[in-house]
Formats: C-alpha cells, sequence, structure tokens
DNA sequence: CCTGTGGAATGATATGTATCAAGTCAGCGT
DNA sequence: ACGCTGACTTGATACATATCATTCCACAGG
C-alpha cells in the first residue's frame, strides 16, 4: 500500500509538469521518483534496473554533512528534513523533501562534500541511484539535464526569497509564513485542517530560524487569536485566511 | 585596455576550472564571459556571433525584478549587484557579480520572470545572449549544461550557508564575513588592503541584512578596534586575521 | 505506584538591534 | 558665498527576541 499511494502521486505529477511526459511512467510498475520521468525511456530504464530502494525508520540519518556523496536519492514515500548544523551546533532546516522529490543532487554537481544532513521525519522507503550512472545519463540526456537545471533554478530562487524575509521579516511573520510552507510541501489530513507532518516545536523554530520559546509562544498566541489549534505535535490551521495575513505575504 | 583585464581573467578561470578547456578561449579575440569556453567550439563560434556588447553606466539597470527573461548577460567587465526589493521596499542584495561571471539564467532555467534586479555598481561593459540560442545550444552541449548546474548547485550552496547565518550569527560577525566576502569576490586594490568596490553603508548594510546605521555603528567599532580603515567610501582591511576571528567562520 | 525523562509551556530578565531624531560634513549648482 | 542635498555619523530610546530558569505534563520503565 506504500507504494499505491506513492503512484498517484507520481502520476499526478506527471500531469502537472509542463515538459514532454515519458510514457514508462505511468506504467509505474515500481516505486519511482517524478524527476526520472523527463528522462529518455532507455535511460529510465537502466535507472530502474540500477536504483537501490530502502526504508528508513524515523529519525534516521540518510546522509551525513561532511560525507561525499555516491548519488543521488529519490523518495518514494515518506517526509525528509534537510539541515544544516550551524557553528554552534544549531540546527537550521533548509528543505523539507517529499515523496516525489530527489535529494542529494546538490553536492554531487557541485563536486563538494554534502552541506547538510538528510533525516527522515517519518518511516520513509527512498531509492538510491549511483553516482557514475547519473552522470553518465546527465550527459546524454538533455531533457533530464534541463529538469535538474530547472529544480535547481527554483530552489536558488526559493532560497534567494528565505534570505530576504530573513532578513526584514519579524519572526511572527516568518512563523505564520512557515505554517503554509508546511502546508504547502506535505499538505493537509483528511478533515482539511490538520498538518500532516509531526514537526517538534524545536525543528519549527529551527525552520523558521528563531529560538524555540519564541516559535511556542507565537504558536499560542496563534491559537489564541484563533488561527490555529494545537493538540501536541497536531497542528489545525482554521483560519487560513487570517494566515495568510499575518504571514504579510505579497509575492 | 578593458578586455585585456578581462582576458586575463579568464585565461585564469580556464586554469583553474576542473573542466576540459576550451582552445577558442584562450585566442580571446573579444570580451568574453568564461562560463562559455565550457562549451564546445562550434557552439562558442555561434554564441561570440550572437552576442551583443553594452556598456551600462554606474547605477544604470540591466534588469528589473518582475520583468520577463529575453537573455542571459555575461560581465566582460565591471561590477553588478542583484537585489530584491523586500516586501517593505528595502533592498536585499542577494550577489555579487563580476566580470567572467553570467546573470539573469535562473529565471531564464526556471521559465519565470526575474526575481531581482540588476544594477551596475561601475560602468560596466555587458553581453547578452538571447534565450533562444543559449537554450539550443544548452540542449545539445552537455559541457555548458554541466557547467550551469556546476554554478547553480554552488549559488545553491552559498545561498543555504547564508541563510543558516542570518538565521544564527549576529551583526557583529555577519559584517565581519561581508567584509571579507566582498574582498573574495572583487579583490583588493594595488596597496593590498583596500576594496576595489565603493559600496554606500547602506548597501553593505542591505548585503549583511541590517540597518543602515547598525552597520554605520559596527563599522566604527571595527575601525577602532584597528581591524578596518575607513576614508569615505574606501574601506581598508587592516587586520585580517581579526577580521576572520570576528566573523567566527568555521566551515 | 513511584520516578525519571523529554518536550512543552510560561515567566522574568537581559540584550542586541531597529528606529527615531539630530547633527555633521562634503559636494554641487546657482 | 550661499544654501541645498544626500550620505554619513552619533545619540537616545523602544522593542523584539534570545536567554535563563522554572513549572507542567505525558509517558515509559522499573
Amino acid at each position: 500500500m506504500l507504494w499505491l499511494r506513492s503512484c498517484k502521486l507520481v502520476l499526478l505529477q506527471i500531469d502537472m509538469g509542463s515538459t514532454i511526459q515519458n510514457p514508462a511512467c505511468q506504467h509505474c510498475k515500481d516505486r519511482f521518483s517524478s524527476i526520472f520521468c523527463k528522462a529518455e525511456q532507455c535511460n529510465l530504464e537502466q535507472i530502474d534496473q540500477a536504483k537501490v530502494c530502502s526504508v528508513y525508520k524515523k529519525g534516521q540519518v540518510i546522509f551525513h554533512e561532511g560525507a561525499y556523496p555516491f548519488g543521488v536519492y529519490c523518495i518514494n514515500d515518506g517526509k525528509i528534513k534537510l539541515s544544516h548544523s550551524g557553528d554552534d551546533g544549531r540546527e537550521q532546516i533548509i528543505r523539507l523533501v517529499k515523496a516525489g522529490d530527489i535529494m542529494g543532487y546538490k553536492a554531487l554537481l557541485s563536486n563538494e562534500r554534502y552541506t547538510a544532513t538528510a533525516t527522515a521525519l517519518e518511516d520513509s522507503s527512498i531509492c538510491f541511484v549511483p553516482k557514475d550512472l547519473f552522470m553518465s545519463i546527465l550527459q546524454k540526456d538533455a531533457s533530464l539535464s534541463f529538469e535538474m537545471m530547472r529544480i535547481l533554478s527554483s530552489e536558488l530562487r526559493k532560497a534567494e526569497l528565505k534570505i530576504t524575509h530573513l532578513a526584514q521579516k519579524p519572526v511572527r511573520e516568518r512563523l505564520a509564513e512557515t505554517l503554509l510552507f508546511i502546508k504547502e510541501t506535505y499538505g493537509l489530513e483528511a478533515d482539511g485542517h490538520t498538518l500532516s507532518v509531526r514537526l517538534s516545536r524545536e525543528e519549527i523554530a529551527n525552520l523558521v530560524g528563531t529560538a524555540t520559546e519564541s516559535a511556542i509562544r507565537l504558536l499560542s498566541e496563534f491559537k489564541k487569536d484563533g488561527m490555529i489549534e494545537l493538540e501536541g505535535k497536531k497542528i489545525r490551521l482554521l483560519d487560513l485566511q487570517q494566515i495568510v495575513k499575518t504571514a504579510n505575504l505579497q509575492d
């Protein structure tokens, strides 16, 4: 049942993609990351054969900051956080990774060591594609290269926006923004309100870029204002409009 | 004499590059951005013919946030700042661009509008390469694609590091870091101490991500501590070691 | 049952930084 | 020379946020 969900996701992403679809992906005979659907069929098959899938438990580290990369990882199912460990040991969460995403490509492409640590936020099923194969296919497959560049550009855009907000917006606005971001990334549960990830307050703080206590305090305020509801690690977004307003977005 | 300097720079960057050199670049019959030296010869010639060079005066805008991109820009000579204009109008400088760099590729590759404004920090000579040509060469030239991915990955790495520092480091450390960054990017004048860009205090503040007054105050402190010397917009780095220490770097 | 443990919450306090306000200075046009 | 303008500087103050300390609570293990 794990990969049934994954299939649906992959197909969804294909439908929404702007570039040419790859028919092989629609078979979806195995769990697979959507990025490779941009690749040509023969290459897709090669990847399909070479990839190694495995399951990581919640809290488990997939790769570690400072280590050398030997390939890229594709998420079939699950949720991962990518984080820097700051100079003083405090963690800064850089990115949230979801099913259909890939990770670890940055270090590979710039030929450096990992600059972030990937940790499973819940039990996750992840494929590993070896470096040599990935690079050699990238060499000959322009569609895949384009897709990679598109992803990189888009990540860079987001990162730069985050820099601006971090420098200019107060914590309150950034927290509201982060709640919306989590919702965009991982979506809501069936009730249409509850965020479908369980993050600790500390993790939320490390995502926002603030102290844990500040995050807690502001979440309580949001609750008092009727914007959200809190129940342990469950966060329910009650008044989306109000949250958007608090986030003070305009891009 | 303008392009003599540029040639030197290009050659330098070729020598340092890890991928295959392109002999065409060594002729350097015209000013040219070093990135394209990774391209295959025939493509290089095509670009060389299609590109349009022009000179921008200090303060002039090369492209504007929100506009649609029609190609990429390569800097032959000069200095450019790329900046977001935050929601409240305050500017956040995202990147400093120097001779040999390219800019405007992010918007092109992700097929979106510019998210930043490019402004000349001094009179600059810049080439424009049309979108269609650039994209079509990217399609068939894997070396160029790889180089683009390498650049994107590296920018992303820097951006993520900046996010972490912005979230975790005090202004004092970030300012010291910024001074070192400016030195790395644009280098020093012949005396071996003076930064070779003239930035206003406001621009420095927008690079650090702080208020102008804070930047001014801290610069004065640095001066009092004998780390730097100030003379109008000239900034001389006297005690590099001390600045590094103040920046508190460890990556 | 007690007890230990880790996360969450709250309060008190300290402090870094932004903001507001004024003042200085150099350059520039008239 | 005059006043004007814009950038820089400095000071006083307010405020947001970090930090430290404490309490609360749920939960697991003995």
